[in-house]
RNA sequence: GCCGAAGUGGCGGAAUUGGUAGACGCGCUGGUCUCAAAAACCAGUGAGGGCAACCUCGUGUCGGUUCGAUCCCGACCUUCGGCACCA
């Protein structure tokens, strides 16, 4: 009986040698080419890490290590976006000012992070809350106000009178805020923005310059929303003129009526005294309703007459003017000219309201008659006197032209991003560096004041004033102008989070620099940063904003790069687990089926109490029961699914636990193996198992040649197994390193570690494993384990009488000819369909292949007389007989 | 409503991107060991048929292209994610 593997024997040991030895210590400058990987920095919240932020760490840590053993000098930090919403609500919460806690959080990240194997380098731990990081933000805002790229402006904020500023996602569609308050409201305040949209064009451009998922980039494209036309202007029977903006100058002859936004500032001049009461209750309706619920258009388009007209430009028509909320303010002009026949959402309005339909595109085979739906396409002109025939684009480019020799209109480009607005009515945030002047006005602070640290206060509970917090501790908003030493107020609002994410991947490089937010020297050497690695879903306006940043630096000179990340991949989520719950446990009412669960005890009972159930259902969670059933065990089962992880749900899983159960090493493998990195999938604790044992043989293979095992290579001669067991080891080498340079990492531990493992195991014997071979076979094992399981690795490496740490060596080369296969397998089909299989030779010859195909039984029987048409060859693939 | 992605065994997934469908792992079944159980090991495991060699069907559904389709094209269904009705 020999020694098993006891993870919780060796994991805690090289930890702690890793810690003695400081091996995942970064030099700024070394000899070594430079690798710089990077998780999206977390926030760190009291809940602690469960397995499915690891679904991040994990594969990043793992590559990390494999880039350190091709000879990188890696760069692989972590830090703590401190700042925001969440901190300052559980400290509202909790009675600990977030000072306090996110120090505290953060530790308790650090210790899980720790704890399975993550190797960062600590000493490049930074704190987006802690002055010596956001002086620098400040430094930014102020790079971003000398460029006119921040400004004040108006800007709506919800506001709740117990719970202050709300965020949208805070707004409930019942005119509630999240924690129940009513009474909330819409304001417009002053507030800050930066103006992105003046980028707009290069956020969309520079994409093509770096490698991420084209549909990340396709988002973010979208969200930038360049779309091309011209401005019109309608003249109305007051004199005003009404500018809109439409991507279709063609149909400009078909549109029949004008709709303005609500809150057009034209409105109220161009409202008749017999509409104006109805207009003034429906702009009143459209401003209590949010944004969102606007957008997914609940309750179908209304609008009403405004009582006025305006005149095509082209045709001297006059047509209504309307006001309806499916026209938002912020995008274009706020006002558009409705063409019902060519714009689906036109269309259904005049339905609606009974207003004129005039086709001016043909749709093909269109027979002069009504039309049952807008025709959306480009094609032939109607109706429009004098470009009739002619096709959508040379006609709309004419009809522009004539509008720009009249000064009725102008070629244009709209875009549906909006600036960004960076104003927070909160506390737990960096102060703007800005001071309001009686005599100078807003005055910049020196960058020799900064930072502005945010005061300590015990009380920062929202105010009813509808400023923030700041706004009531005097001896800090009471200040001096720094231009005329007149008195002066503060800046009272705070930098939402979105600021301190924007440049922090900069700080790790040198996060103890004080001659400014980075070093330039070491900036050149690391960035851009090489691997970028976060979910999807908050991936849009972060990485929009963070891009927006990076590219003001460029054009300030402080950086050569155009673009901060040149490679992005995103991390799947896991879901919570999945389950089987017992038919009888289940009320099954139609579609819906609710389980009877008694009062959260955690686990389905059935009624008698008769049998195990499988499934754990989280206390007091409504759970999804999906369609799917299964006998067995002469019960019949549903299948149960609870959804996203949650702390209210009861189902979120630590890392803590799994550890504490199975080790670090196989929650890492395991984490890697269960699906692809970008792959969303649920929990489930069945599959560790798989991999204790994965490791459990490799344990028995490195450190004993499989002594307890049945040794199947016995019955070969040991030149044989030996060949083979070279070329099995090569060709793993080969699909390991390609497979975790792609970040594929489940196929690197299926095919190119377990795979190997059993393909090993049908030829080892004790004499393989005792010569130079094996032994050389043993090590490489051990090599490309280590990304996956450091701490197994470090023990076997140890243990097989190497010195120094195996996860600071150097990474196994393969020989391409031996992993080859040693003969070539050839399909052989009738008709497509397989019939045959031949072991051949690698390069045999194409009429020897046909021959031997031809000549087997499978296929003769196949054809049996019939003619064959075609011979299809693929070398070393396959032979297809076409009969018939 | 719009945009994006995805549908493969009981489960997670694999398939050199048009050429052996189901690698690897979990689970399950049978066996060895044991007084017994667990663990470990060995064998089997898409469905149907056949004593067997083998045969038929099979990658959400229906069509199409092709000698050959999980992969390409068209229509549809379902699920997930995002949304700011973008003129």
């Amino acid at each position: 009986m020999v020694e098993r593997y006891a993870p919780e024997a060796i994991e805690e040991k090289w930890r702690r040698r890793w810690q003695e030895a400081d091996i995942y210590r970064t030099e700024t400058f070394s000899s070594k080419p430079a690798f710089y990987c990077l998780e999206f920095f977390p926030y760190p919240s009291g809940e602690g890490l469960s397995v499915g932020h690891l679904r991040n760490y994990i594969p990043v840590d793992a590559m990390a290590r494999y880039m350190r053993m091709r000879g990188y000098e890696v760069l692989h930090p972590m830090g703590w976006d401190a700042f925001g919403l969440p901190a300052e609500q559980d400290a509202i919460d909790k009675g600990i000012h977030p000072a306090v806690s996110t120090l505290k959080y953060a530790a308790n990240y650090k210790r899980q992070l720790t704890m399975v194997g993550c190797g960062y380098d600590w000493s490049r731990e930074i704190n987006s809350s802690d002055p010596e990081y956001y002086k620098w933000t400040q430094w930014f805002f102020l790079l971003l106000y000398k460029r006119g790229l921040a400004y004040r402006g108006e800007g709506m904020q919800w506001w709740c009178p117990t719970c202050g500023a709300l965020a949208n996602e805070e707004v409930l569609s019942d005119g509630t805020c999240w924690r129940g308050h009513s009474g909330i409201e819409q304001r417009v305040l002053k507030q800050w923005f930066f103006k992105i949209t003046d980028y707009a064009d290069r956020l969309i451009e520079d994409l093509d310059l770096v490698d991420w998922p084209d549909t990340t980039k396709r988002m973010q494209v979208n969200w930038v929303g360049r779309s091309e036309g011209a401005d019109v202007v309608f003249k109305t029977e007051s004199g005003a003129e009404l500018k809109v903006f439409t991507t279709r100058p063609d149909t400009l002859f078909g549109a029949t009526f004008i709709v303005l936004a609500p809150e057009h500032p034209l409105v109220p001049e161009l409202t008749t005294t017999k509409q104006r009461s109805q207009v003034e209750d429906y702009a009143r309706r459209t401003a209590a309703v949010s944004e969102i619920d606007r957008a997914s258009g609940v309750g179908g388009k209304t609008g009403v007459f405004t009582g006025s007209f305006a005149n095509n430009p082209v045709n001297d028509e006059q047509i209504p003017i309307w006001v309806s909320d499916y026209v938002l303010l912020s995008y274009g002009t706020g006002a558009i000219m409705s063409v019902p026949a060519h714009d689906e959402r036109d269309f259904e309005f005049a339905h609606k309201y009974d207003l004129p339909i005039r086709a001016v595109i043909a749709p093909d085979g269109w027979d002069g008659g009504k039309l049952a739906q807008a025709f959306t396409e480009s094609g032939i002109m109607v109706n429009s006197p004098p470009h009739d025939g002619l096709p959508s684009e040379e006609g709309g480019n004419r009809i522009v032209a004539e509008l720009e020799r009249t000064g009725r209109g102008a070629r244009s480009v709209a875009y549906r991003m909006r600036d960004w607005l960076i104003s927070r009515q909160r506390y737990w945030g960096s102060p703007i560096p800005i001071v309001h002047c009686e005599r100078c006005g807003e005055v910049p602070v020196p960058e020799s004041d900064l930072p502005v640290v945010l005061p300590h206060v015990e009380d920062f509970q929202p105010r009813q004033s509808h400023r923030s917090p700041l706004e009531s501790i005097e001896d800090w908003v009471n200040t001096t102008c720094p231009d005329c030493e007149g008195p002066a107020r503060r800046e009272t609002d705070t930098l939402g989070g979105f600021a301190c994410s924007s440049w922090y991947y900069l700080r790790f490089i040198s996060p103890h620099f004080s001659d400014g937010p980075f070093d330039a020297r070491a900036a050149e050497r690391w960035m851009p940063v090489d691997l970028y690695v976060g979910g999807s879903e908050h991936t849009v306006m972060h990485l929009l904003f963070a891009r927006f940043w990076f590219k003001v630096m460029y054009d300030a000179g402080l950086t050569p790069f155009k673009e901060p990340f040149s490679s992005l991949r995103h991390q799947g989520m896991l879901l919570a687990e999945d389950g089987w719950l017992n038919a009888a446990d289940a009320r099954i009412t139609g579609e819906a089926a609710v389980p009877r669960t008694a009062d959260g005890a955690g686990v389905f009972e059935k009624p008698d109490s008769s049998s195990r159930l499988i499934y754990k259902a989280p206390p007091k969670a409504e759970l999804e029961i999906k369609p799917e059933r299964h006998k067995s065990n002469g019960a019949e089962w549903v299948a149960v699914r609870s959804g996203k992880m949650s702390k209210s749900m009861g189902n979120v899983v630590t890392p803590d636990a799994i550890v504490e159960k199975y080790g670090a090493d196989c929650l890492r493998g395991y984490e890697l193996f269960m699906a692809p990195m970008d792959g969303t999938l649920p929990w489930s604790e069945n599959g560790l198992a798989g991999l204790q044992r994965f490791y459990q043989k490799l344990w028995d293979l490195v450190l004993f040649d499989g002594a307890d095992r049945q040794a199947a290579g016995d019955a070969m001669a040991l030149p044989d197994a030996r060949r083979q067991a070279v070329r099995v080891i090569n060709r793993a080498v080969k699909r390991c390193t390609e497979d975790i340079s792609q970040l594929r990492f489940n196929t690197m531990i299926a095919n190119g570690l377990m795979e190997t493992l059993n393909d090993l195991y049908s030829v080892w014997t004790t004499e393989l494993g005792q010569s130079d071979v094996g032994r050389e076979i043993k090590e490489k094992l051990t090599l490309l384990i280590a990304p996956v399981a450091p701490h197994l690795a470090e023990e076997l490496w140890e243990r097989t009488g190497h010195e120094g740490h195996v996860v600071l060596a150097p990474w196994p080369e393969f020989d391409e000819k031996l992993a080859a296969a040693e003969t070539l397998t050839i399909v052989v089909q009738v008709n497509g369909k397989l019939r045959d299989r031949l072991e051949v030779d690698h390069g045999i010859a194409e009429e020897m292949a046909k021959q031997l195909a031809l000549a087997s039984p499978a296929v003769i029987a196949q054809i049996d007389g019939k003619q064959i048409r075609r011979v299809v060859y693929v070398p070393g693939r396959l032979v297809n007989f076409v009969v018939s």
